[in-house]
DNA sequence: GTGAACATGTAAACAGTTACATGATTCT
DNA sequence: AGAATCATGTAACTGTTTACATGTTCAC
């Protein structure tokens, strides 16, 4: 039994639902595509496995956000998503709403901090791991950059906001590489000395 | 029933119970005190509930990783824990495993992506605001910065790794500004040639 | 003695992850 | 015909948040 009936409930964030829609509305799509396309654009500030994207559309199509498309060919199990107008409202809805920036939840903060108590320079070579993860990271971004964004047009709203949000990506990559390597050499120092 | 036999479970994260443990060797606390000290030091990289706290420092007693202190004065309901030789062990342990990097869960991102398509300027409030959220972290962790590092000593390790930790949060908050401050005059922009 | 801050807890809901199964399509 | 990839799903678990209750301590 619910503590609350449905119209004292919080609404809450579901922020995939709106990440789903967003892509939804760009292109009808199968959650296998959703998924796919996580991987690339979308993915590196909301992520989500494909169990959650099937889940999270099963419950969108029951609430009547979106629909499946009755394609012509519609072999196999395949189901195309479209949104519905009343996705579209909910989406217009929860755009407006406020929020809090995230909280940042480093495993390996937490790693780096419990060494500073125990000693020992046993997260060196896990912060020498991470300074590569996040090399390949900006890699990866910076190339979408150059070969969506580089001499696109910054008049067209739409394709600057994109571009921004990547534009993010590689600023937060960056800041880690360049604190990561003010950190290990340091670290390194105190090995040596020992 | 469980679907795997322990012997076969992967080990899960449990990275608050590591915070805890670390916070713990620091000087053995209550759950409130804990709660109070993740607001401030730790807080930026690896925030709690006072629920999750307690529940965690149960599961651990159980888990016989620490202990609560019998004080003198055990008045109240108060309990102080304190961390058990168990609870060094597994967190020396924990501490050298890998892990990924943080997954991004940035709902303001989502907020902006969907205007990208939607189109109007309904976000730039929650832009705006988030600004001035980011410029107020700036300035409790330089406040911070100044009260305990500003002249502390590099060549002690631990105070070192605290030092820059901190450093960090610093210089991701500065990433965040740098970036709204750039998007959102563009973003103003737009609006004004409608 | 009353109100604010301290301190701990139960219950429930919500969000995200992992393991596993299975069928369809396409390529060789 | 077999392998790789496409595509969807059930089940269970772990982790996080929210609502609410309740008792203690201390200052006024």
């Amino acid at each position: 039994m619910s503590l609350h009936p449905f119209y004292l409930r919080n609404i809450t964030e579901m922020s995939l639902a709106h990440v789903l829609l967003t892509s939804l509305i760009e292109k009808p799509s199968t959650g296998f595509e959703l998924a796919r396309r996580f991987d690339r654009s979308m993915g590196f500030f909301w992520n989500a496995t494909h169990q959650q994207i099937y889940r999270e559309l099963s419950g969108m199509q029951k609430k009547g956000w979106i629909s499946t498309l009755e394609d012509a060919q519609n072999t196999g199990r395949k189901k195309t998503y479209q949104v519905e107008q009343l996705g579209r409202i909910e989406l217009a809805d929860w755009m407006v709403k406020q929020g809090q920036p995230a909280q940042l939840r480093e495993e390996i903060m937490v790693r780096l901090r419990a060494e500073a108590q125990l000693g020992g320079n046993s997260v060196l070579p896990e912060l020498e791991r991470h300074l590569e993860l996040h090399k390949e990271n900006l890699e990866i971004y910076q190339h979408i950059f150059s070969k969506d964004f580089e001499h696109s047009d910054d008049n067209d709203r739409t394709l600057y906001i994109h571009k921004m949000i990547l534009q993010l990506g590689i600023d937060l990559e960056l800041g880690w590489i360049q604190w990561l390597e003010k950190v290990i050499p340091q670290l390194q120092k105190f090995a040596q000395q020992q």
